[in-house]
DNA sequence: CCGAGTCTGTGCGTCAACGAACAGACGAGG
DNA sequence: CCTCGTCTGTTCGTTGACGCACAGACTCGG
């Protein structure tokens, strides 16, 4: 988390021409995340948009009953806080860091003003919602059918691509949560992995030491949802938001410096 | 599916001011649908979007393996294929016709015009779009947490909003594969219904005779999301899109004439 | 260096849902 | 009226995940 760190980093705000990522520069305000920060409660008037640059934060449903999952998480590939210019002031999930990092936001009348300007950021942030509603589709889907084992795989992918380094700071506890399951569950298919050789850990930390080994122990979601976004991005090309460059949702693989 | 049919029977059409509909009514298409049509395929490109008048449609999700469940149902309440205006030209789900009746369909060109166009159009479809995702994510939550009997009860209440008469057209295999779970699943859950007398069955068509029971069965999503609509309704009211009256949205319980 | 608090490993019994297989029942069409 | 295809009811064994309970291990702070 040191040397260069500008709103560029986050890849929505990169995908802006810089005349426009100019008008926002005013209000971007850089904050620092912390594990376990909530940026906004269940129904909670939502205040800011949270652009990560290096923080991870967790979309959360919880059920009446305490059980909960994970909706989708969010990196430096996109933002939190959609709803802000889908026209709800509030949404029923909660949002949770769940790898400290920093993040821009931008205050709730920025953004809309910003939403409602002729220019780029209207399809920039459409495609992101739009994206958003394919993860979560997914992450109906895979609830349904996939097990723990698979469910664990595909996660650990999808945080790694996010917090490059190979090496995550988590309980498994933490994830057991997040995922909607039980630790033990958690404990079991960890335990798996580890003796597979896929992964290495210690107490709230994990290292993977092959992503090919957790590929092919992923579900299908992963790769799914990896090739309707590139999708996406090819159809841009021919859309008229002149904005979108190759540069945009370019592979996370490839860990950028932060 | 006698008498008036127009497209005011959609509710997010009826929630345009009558100059705004103007400028759609001759683009919109009046189409039947019969239960089985297949409005888009995973991957198709989207030609039209489809606001349902009397027909109601189940947005599916398909994995590898052949395995799917519902991300959502759309009736008169909604629109199908939001992403038109998303910015993406296809979604990786389908939209198959659960229960045949008519729809108005808008190319898609008109569509994309008069969500650019300043007006009420965009406010509607952006805060429609919202609450697919909110219904999307509890279906992402319901799927991990609550069992066949709560989810049948829950799809239950659901399609009834959407086709009143207390009568629904439906095997009880399909309604095991719009769940994602197996056909004798449904069946046992089907007789537990039956035997409390919420609802009665022949092949291929249940009756729902007592709502409460059900919806005493059913888990919490249900009136979670109903909740959850009613808010966002509210917080209309103080959003600079005037067109969103009283009349938007408003319960469906209450039999529409068709 | 030691202890408290937390995290992880493991072993039960239980249960909902699954897969497969088959018998009976309905109802549309000849 | 009969027949065939489809839908529904029921069975049995299997399994993945759950809930609970507890022992061991790690680490942070004093």
């Amino acid at each position: 988390m040191t040397g260069v760190d500008s709103p560029m980093q986050n890849q929505l705000l990169a995908a802006l021409p810089d005349n426009e990522l100019a008008l926002l520069r005013g209000h971007l305000e850089r904050v620092p995340m912390l594990m376990g920060d909530m940026l906004y409660a269940p129904g909670e008037h939502l205040g800011h948009a949270y652009f990560p640059t290096s923080a991870t934060v967790s979309l959360h449903y919880v059920t009446e009953s305490g059980a909960s999952c994970e909706i989708c998480g969010v990196g430096r590939d996109g933002m939190v806080g959609i709803a802000l210019f889908m026209g709800g002031q509030t949404v029923p999930s909660s949002a949770v860091v769940q790898a400290s990092g920093y993040a821009y936001r931008l205050p709730r009348a920025a953004l809309q003003q910003a939403f409602d300007r002729a220019g780029s950021v209207r399809g920039v942030l459409l495609r992101y919602a739009q994206e958003l509603m394919t993860r979560t589709s997914q992450a109906a889907v895979c609830n349904r059918h996939h097990s723990i084992l698979q469910a664990l795989s595909r996660w650990l992918l999808s945080m790694l691509d996010r917090a490059p380094g190979g090496e995550l700071i988590l309980t498994q506890e933490l994830i057991a949560h997040t995922l909607g399951v039980r630790r033990e569950g958690i404990t079991d298919a960890a335990g798996k992995l580890q003796a597979a050789g896929w992964i290495r850990y210690r107490r709230g930390q994990i290292c993977v030491l092959d992503r090919a080994g957790l590929e092919s122990q992923a579900c299908e979601c992963y790769e799914v949802v990896n090739k309707e976004l590139a999708r996406l991005r090819l159809e841009e090309l021919g859309q008229p938001f002149a904005a979108l460059s190759s540069a945009v949702r370019r592979p996370m693989l490839a860990g950028m410096p932060d």
